[in-house]
DNA sequence: TCTGGGGTCCTTTTGCCC
DNA sequence: TCTGGGGCAAAAGGACCC
């Protein structure tokens, strides 16, 4: 039912009225990154084209069908992937472009339907029960959806339609590439249950062994287990869950835009370090633009946490709650260092560092009573200026001494290995 | 053949209070 | 005073998603 060529907005495919009680779309870009580099390049259309970090440990973020052909996939190692097909050419990503794109394409959606759930930048959800008088039914409605983007941003999507949230998206993904498929409610059941139990949502790698050793294949074979049994071995959420989906049941609402629940940044080192000095120049470098982003977003956070993952690729993390939230750079800083420090680790090789930042709230909201003597106040007044001189002059304009690279313009004298903690 | 960075959610453990 | 356990919040780990 997938289809390609033109798109005029004719009768939706299949028999007319299949759509009924579909009220849900799943869009989701092909080949998101790809596509929209594809914008800036156009003379690499057609050929295999892979997006992916520079670095020697980057991951594949996207790649053309071209690249795709040759079995190269997001998420896959670079190193790997250059080596399955070597005459793809490479690009950098354009965070800005996906961007734009993406907030060109989420408009779309909302001259639709106020009810866009967006997923990720280049995914969504849509309820388009109020949008069928003006626009006709929901299959209508995604044609235009594609025509729409396609025309518009240059870059192809595809859409499903169903009742619900979860057979919308296995739809889209089932006619990608630029594809539409409606799963009419009588016929939910048959299109899951041939399917294998990795196609549903929150089945990955591990579950999925589980139920192979369980001797569960397919999404009909969880189907016709009893939930005890899925409970026992994967637990009550996941066990009731799965046993739902894999009858079609999925009662969750398309809700447009949830706040954030954590802000974050990680980095892993181009090679494993074992250098603390080097260790806390990066915690205080994530700090830094952890906070930024609170600030930046207006909100404050409560408890700070941070991720070490070791060179043999174990992770561990540690949190601390504070007694009250912050946006301060410099106070994330030092309760992650104090962490780290707690650590007690002897020149662990270590491969990434973390810092994260939960428990977020509107700064607005959160309880602040000024003490006399604060010594926070201070940070705070510096960091906030160090924002308005970011957004006249570029970010990185001004940055603790610490992070100001030694060789480089600003001369080396009085730059301090280690960064000293508040007092 | 080595495994990014941004997140969410769930489970288990632990410490604390009553 | 000791002990058990319920209830809770925080911490830690892990699976998963894009």
């Amino acid at each position: 039912m997938s289809r390609g060529g033109v798109p005029p907005i004719g009768p939706p495919t299949g028999p007319p009225g299949e759509d009924r009680g579909c009220t849900v779309l799943h869009v989701d870009m092909d080949a998101f990154y790809a596509g929209v580099s594809l914008l800036e390049r156009p003379e690499l259309r057609g050929r295999p084209v892979i997006i992916g970090g520079g670095g020697t440990r980057g991951v594949v973020l996207s790649a053309t069908y071209e690249a795709r052909a040759f079995g190269v996939h997001s998420a896959m190692p670079m190193m790997r992937a250059r080596r399955m097909c070597p005459q793809a050419v490479v690009l950098a990503p354009d965070h800005d472009a996906y961007a734009r794109v993406s907030a060109g394409v989420m408009a779309v959606f909302r001259s639709i339907t106020p009810l866009v759930e967006p997923i990720s930048l280049d995914e969504a959800f849509l309820d388009v029960r109020g949008a069928a008088r003006r626009l006709g039914g929901p299959a209508q409605v995604g044609e235009w959806i594609r025509a729409t983007i396609e025309d518009e941003q240059g870059v192809t999507c595809s859409v499903g339609v169903a009742s619900t949230k979860f057979v919308a998206k296995l739809a889209s993904a089932r006619c990608k590439p630029d594809g539409l498929l409606v799963v009419p409610a009588a016929d939910v059941v048959s299109f899951l249950h041939p399917l294998p139990v990795g196609a549903l949502w929150g089945v990955g790698g591990k579950t999925e062994e589980v139920l192979s050793r369980l001797g569960l294949h397919t999404v009909g074979d969880l189907a016709h287990t009893p939930v005890s049994t899925l409970v026992r071995a994967l637990g009550p959420a996941a066990g009731a869950h799965l046993a739902a989906l894999a009858w079609g049941r999925d009662e969750r609402p398309v809700v447009p835009v949830e706040p954030d629940k954590s802000i974050g940044a990680e980095n892993t080192f181009s090679t494993d370090i074992d250098d603390p000095a080097i260790i806390a120049r990066e915690l205080l470098r994530l700090a830094e633009r952890t906070a930024a982003r609170l600030r930046a977003s207006g909100q404050v956070g409560r408890t700070v946490s941070i991720k070490v993952r070791f060179a043999d690729f174990t992770t561990i993390t540690r949190a601390k709650t504070l007694p009250e939230a912050t946006d301060v750079g410099r106070l994330v800083y030092d309760t992650a260092m104090g962490l780290y420090d707690a650590l007690n680790l002897q020149r662990a090789r270590i491969r990434l560092v973390g810092v994260r930042v939960e428990g977020i709230l509107d700064a607005d909201m959160s309880p602040h009573q000024l003490q006399l003597g604060e010594r926070e106040h201070g940070w705070r007044h510096a960091e906030q200026a160090v924002d308005r001189a970011a957004r006249r002059f570029g970010a990185g304009a001004v940055r603790p001494a610490t992070l100001v690279d030694p060789t480089g313009p600003g001369g080396s004298s009085g730059v301090r290995r280690t960064p000293r903690r508040a007092q």
